[in-house]
DNA sequence: TGTTGCTCCCTTTTT
DNA sequence: GGGAGCAACA
């Protein structure tokens, strides 16, 4: 037997061991809330509770899978037959059995990222929406309104009036685009992500024998991040455990099954996913719908030091809402939380690749992440890795599955499973050059239409897609194995995989190769296939101990690392520019940033660059610090600014420089005169900001309206389209940046933005209009 | 008519 | 680096 007690504190035993009924665990950071459902798992199994009875809904299969191994270590023997995975896989599985019935015998495929995007655009092009109109949306803003739409369950114009009023003139073709949409995935029996969920309900509600039979199997249910549940999955937890509520409906015949027994847990303040409907009031309602809900809070923070703690709290701290939580913890000690302000960040990718080697003589590779806000923040971090040689495994942006190459080859074994998988047939087809959408569409209505002559003459003209069909067909009539399935396509795809990409098709054909191992755990192809739309499967796990994890914030949640560096803590960027129409929006992004930070157990460090590089700008804008940044109390970091050359070096307090703790709000290097920019960083195009201004140190700046130098007062702009003078502009920096000269407002970026050139500088900055107000 | 190539613009987060 | 829009080509 377990010693329960002496495992877990009070908190996570009275959890773990909690009989029948409903359980809100409301669990905070690093709590040990994993380790609270492990011996919840190990308890239930010990109490005779069978494991295929557990259904245990996680964020991702490979948290699942961790905590069933777990347990099952505990228990010494195997946790094998519960069902664990997200609700997405779930729902995938159970409408695998119980087929949605307006879908009769045809098969359906869970359509991935691409395929909705194709699909939106086919309808909005058959439509005739947004042709040159530049205000119609674009159709990837399209998909995310339409999903949000659907996951919050508002008629898309009231999303529209919430989130992107200045789209409200658009929302009735919007609307119809979305009927289209629907019509378009009945029509080729296809499932997007959505669909999924609701479909799952709707078998609950409507398939009284699938419903009695799943509440039948499932007697205990626990939903992990249960903040970061929609509404129709918290209602799918209803329906399968059968809570009073849903009752008086005509579910009534399985009652018998109903226990009632679901373990949530969850922390509000780490509700990131309220952009894709997840509802915070799930976690708040959950005693609501399950009366007699025993409610547990575990506040103990076992995972990080003060230092990191103090950071976390104090952002929480700052937060609109109520919430108000203090983690507190026992851990005495630790190394201050480091903050760094890199010149740009192009050096930013340089100091953090310098500080990874120096973190790797006291951690493991796997114990060291770099965490951003979005995917593409880290590419030029990625290239200096690989430069310095460093391994690393990346999370979050674009998936392995949404390479070019990997979809080609994915798609042969979707039309293996599914001959009239219209995505996936055209992206075969649309490999053969003189084979564009149209023909598509032409040849795979004659291919509907089953009329063999007409077929026959369509495809005829087209030799090499007629070679692949065959070579699908062949496959089909000869099942065998996911994994030799995926051999033989890739032995096939390998002529085409060479022109296609002659620069770089090793690298790719390596990358392929890695679809094989994967594969070889599976043994059904439909559930192989179905998992690459829904959540990669992993590859091996034992490459991934040589490596540092790079991932976005999104993707780290619920994972912990010894040593956690976030980057491109700047304005735009984290925030994120699009998080900032609603200040529940800015809200979200704040507990983004405590869940980021929450991620570390010793070493914390805030890296926020000076200046960005911009393609679309041609040089390197000045950006402000991140405001999660700027709000830190000056005790709570140890400060380290990079002069030119790369010198770090520490800053002394806020004495001296006649700064106070407001005027941080000022890009830091102003602490480093800046000396001419060495001739290497020239060649390099870096730090293109700095070569042809000057940043003040804050303490020669003259004041606001002391004379220009003479420099810059011969540039005298035209008053701009704008309609403000140069004067304004001129102002506007004076108060900001400290950066003399004159400069013209190129554009008003609403809401409160404006984008400031300096002719003669090269240099563009993007200023707040609301910061100017401070002063 | 449909395809392909060129240029400009913008780049969130995930199932 | 990819999508969208436009122009040239088959």
């Amino acid at each position: 037997m377990i010693d329960y007690a002496q495992a877990l504190n009070e908190a996570q035993y009275a959890a773990a061991t909690s009989g029948d009924g409903p359980v809100l665990v409301v669990a905070g950071a690093g709590s040990g809330k994993t380790r609270t459902i492990v011996y919840r798992l190990a308890w239930l199994a010990e109490r005779g509770v069978s494991p295929s009875a557990m259904l245990l809904l996680t964020f991702t299969r490979k948290a699942a899978q961790e905590m069933l191994q777990r347990a099952g270590m505990l228990l010494g023997q195997g946790l094998s037959g519960v069902q664990g995975g997200t609700f997405h896989a779930f729902a995938y599985g159970v409408l695998r059995r119980w087929h949605p019935p307006w879908l009769g015998e045809r098969p359906f495929t869970v359509m991935d990222a691409a395929d909705i995007t194709a699909a939106v655009k086919h309808c909005k092009d058959e439509l005739r929406l947004g042709k040159g109109d530049r205000s119609f949306p674009k159709t990837q803003s399209i998909v995310g309104l339409l999903s949000k739409a659907r996951n919050k369950e508002l008629p898309l114009e009231e999303v529209l009036r919430h989130e992107a009023f200045h789209l409200l003139p658009h929302a009735e073709g919007l609307t119809a685009l979305g009927e289209a949409y629907t019509a378009y995935r009945h029509e080729k029996g296809l499932l997007d992500y959505d669909d999924l969920l609701f479909e799952l309900e709707t078998l609950l509600r409507e398939n009284q024998t699938a419903a009695t039979t799943l509440r039948q199997r499932f007697s205990h249910i626990l939903v992990d991040e249960y903040q970061d549940t929609n509404l129709v999955q918290a209602r799918i937890v209803r329906l399968l455990a059968g809570s009073p509520d849903m009752r008086d409906g005509e579910e009534d015949g399985g009652q018998k099954a109903v226990t009632g027994n679901v373990m949530a847990v969850g922390d509000e303040a780490q509700s990131i996913y309220a952009f894709r409907g997840a509802n915070v009031r799930n976690i708040l309602d959950f005693p609501t719908f399950f009366p007699g809900t025993r409610i547990i809070r575990l506040e103990e923070n076992y995972r990080s030091t003060k230092p990191v703690l103090n950071v976390a709290n104090s952002l929480l701290s700052h937060a609109a809402e109520s919430f108000r939580k203090t983690l507190f913890t026992r851990k005495e000690g630790g190394d201050p939380v480091r903050l760094v302000t890199p010149l740009s960040d192009m050096s930013q990718a340089k100091l953090v690749v310098r500080r990874v080697e120096e973190l790797l003589d006291r951690h493991l590779p796997h114990e060291i992440a770099v965490l951003f806000r979005a995917g593409f923040h880290s590419y030029n971090l990625e290239m200096a890795l690989n430069q310095a040689g460093i391994p690393f495994r990346k999370y979050g942006g674009l998936r392995y599955t949404e390479a070019a190459h990997v979809k080609d080859v994915i798609a042969y074994a979707r039309l293996v499973l599914n001959p009239l998988d219209l995505p996936a047939f055209a992206r075969v087809a649309g490999m053969h050059s003189g084979i564009g959408p149209k023909t598509v569409q032409k040849l795979y209505a004659a291919a509907l239409a089953g009329d063999a002559k007409s077929t026959e003459k369509a495809f005829a003209r087209h030799p090499g897609l007629l070679e692949d069909m065959r070579f699908v067909d062949d496959l089909r009539a000869r099942p065998t194995s996911p994994a030799s399935l995926f051999g033989a396509v890739l032995e096939y795809y390998r002529p085409k995989l060479e022109s296609q990409y002659p620069e770089d098709w090793p690298r790719r054909q390596q990358g392929l190769e890695e679809i094989i191992q994967m594969a070889a755990g599976y043994t059904e192809l439909d559930l192989f296939v179905a998992d690459l739309a829904l959540e990669s499967p992993e590859e091996d796990e034992n490459d991934g101990e040589g490596r540092i994890t790079l991932s976005t914030v999104h993707s780290a949640k619920g994972l912990e690392w010894n040593a956690v560096l976030i980057i491109d803590l700047v304005e735009d960027r984290f925030p994120s520019r699009h998080a900032l129409a609603r200040p529940e929006d800015f809200e979200e992004e704040r507990r983004l940033m405590y869940v980021a930070c929450t991620r570390a157990r010793q070493n914390l460090e805030l890296y926020a660059p000076a200046a960005i590089y911009s393609r679309a700008e041609r040089g390197s804008l000045h950006v402000n610090q991140s405001p999660f940044v700027r709000e830190l109390a000056p005790g709570l970091t140890e400060e380290w600014v990079e002069g030119f050359g790369g010198v770090l070096s520490r800053r002394g307090g806020f004495s001296g420089n006649g700064a106070t703790h407001g005027s941080r709000l000022l890009p830091p290097a102003r602490t480093a005169v800046p000396a001419p920019v060495p001739a290497a960083a020239r060649a390099e195009g870096e730090g293109a900001a700095f070569d042809d201004c000057q940043l003040w140190p804050e303490s020669d700046a003259p004041a606001p309206d002391a004379p220009i130098p003479p420099r810059f007062a011969a540039q005298r702009p035209e008053p701009t389209p704008a309609g403000k003078s140069g004067a304004d502009a001129d102002r506007l920096c004076h108060c900001r940046h400290r950066i003399f000269g004159r400069g013209k407002i190129i554009k008003h970026l609403p809401p409160d933005k404006v984008q400031v050139n300096f002719p003669g500088f090269g240099l563009k900055v993007i200023l707040t209009e609301y910061l100017l107000m401070e002063n």
